[in-house]
DNA sequence: GTCTATACGAAGATAGAC
DNA sequence: GTCTATCTTCGTATAGAC
């Protein structure tokens, strides 16, 4: 039995692809259209609130995504958390010849603020805070670190992968991660 | 006598802000207008390649006036160099509301590979990245350790931008710009 | 669920007068 | 250096038939 892929589905996981390859502009519905073979009359059925809503079902898609991800991977101590998230990341560069970055982190720079994609961007960040938290937690470090190296790693695999695209190279990011293990062993109070 | 600040000077600076606050597609002729209070047929008559070239400009600019603004910046030890230029992000935070990010990253994020704009995006993180490792240096640090603390300490900058905006908050921007400052005073070799 | 047709605005860009 | 006018393309969005 073949797995039953919907138009909204493929429009979703369309619009993802468009905005970590190009941002929120390119991330149109004709681009989506012309990329997923979907039909136009589709559109505003499977979406009634338009371009905003698409883009939040794809925030959303991809927010769980990564979840799903992280969770099947065996951590044991701080030091997987971050090689495991940042891995995710450094496949999209790899996968992608350095031309994709994070459709999160375009969405939450560009889309006007309060706009439910806005809103859904910020969400998927704080779900994979949160998850990150409970990693670090589970590995053994305390509740008040856990949280300072969630926040950190986010901010240096999203600041990364910024750098990685415009070098053309992922020299940036695997110096970056690798400072940022230092932080995980380091003489800092766990 | 007045400073005289040309029509030209006006786009670019124009252009940097709307960049900053809502990415490349925002930063539209209509709205630098707008903003600037410049002729239409200014346009064409500064910027002969159009878009591409006065976003190349935006970069330009910003680029150099944060590189200036550094070096006025007196440097003692590494953290020093950490504390400037982070300090110069949060103020654009703050100053926006949370609101304003980095516009050299919103380039290179959506511009196409290969344009003047994604040109000179790169070029600016280059510049910085280099006058971060002068400093690192110059504050006692040895060329390795700088030229890793360099890229680190962009990529966590660039990274804190974005998910402070997302929060509206400027905690995890401090957060994590905290977590950077463990790594230029840490047992790592110098 | 899908289709066509269409409305409307804004984008980048060019030509030519002043 | 500035202005108006215009072209083309593309964006979102809606209406109504199938």
């Amino acid at each position: 039995m073949t797995t039953q892929v919907s138009t909204r589905d493929r429009m979703v996981t369309g619009a993802a692809q468009l905005l970590s390859r190009a941002g929120l502009a390119e991330a149109s519905f004709g681009n989506v259209l012309a990329l997923t073979g979907a039909p136009r009359g589709s559109i505003y059925h499977h979406f009634p609130d338009g371009k905003d809503e698409m883009v939040s079902a794809a925030m959303r898609w991809l927010g769980g995504r990564l979840v799903e991800a992280l969770r099947q991977t065996p951590i044991d101590g701080p030091e997987d958390v971050v090689v495991a998230f940042a891995g995710l990341f450094r496949r999209l560069l790899t996968d992608s010849g350095t031309q994709a970055g994070c459709a999160v982190a375009a969405v939450a720079s560009s889309a006007d603020a309060g706009t439910a994609a806005a809103r859904a961007a910020a969400a998927v960040f704080a779900a994979w805070e949160s998850e990150l938290h409970t990693l670090f937690t589970a590995s053994g470090l305390s509740p008040v670190r856990s949280s300072a190296l969630a926040v950190t790693t986010l901010a240096v695999v999203e600041g990364a992968i910024v750098l990685a695209r415009a070098r053309g190279s992922l020299e940036p990011f695997d110096t970056a991660v690798h400072e940022l293990l230092q932080l995980t062993s380091g003489p800092a109070v766990r």
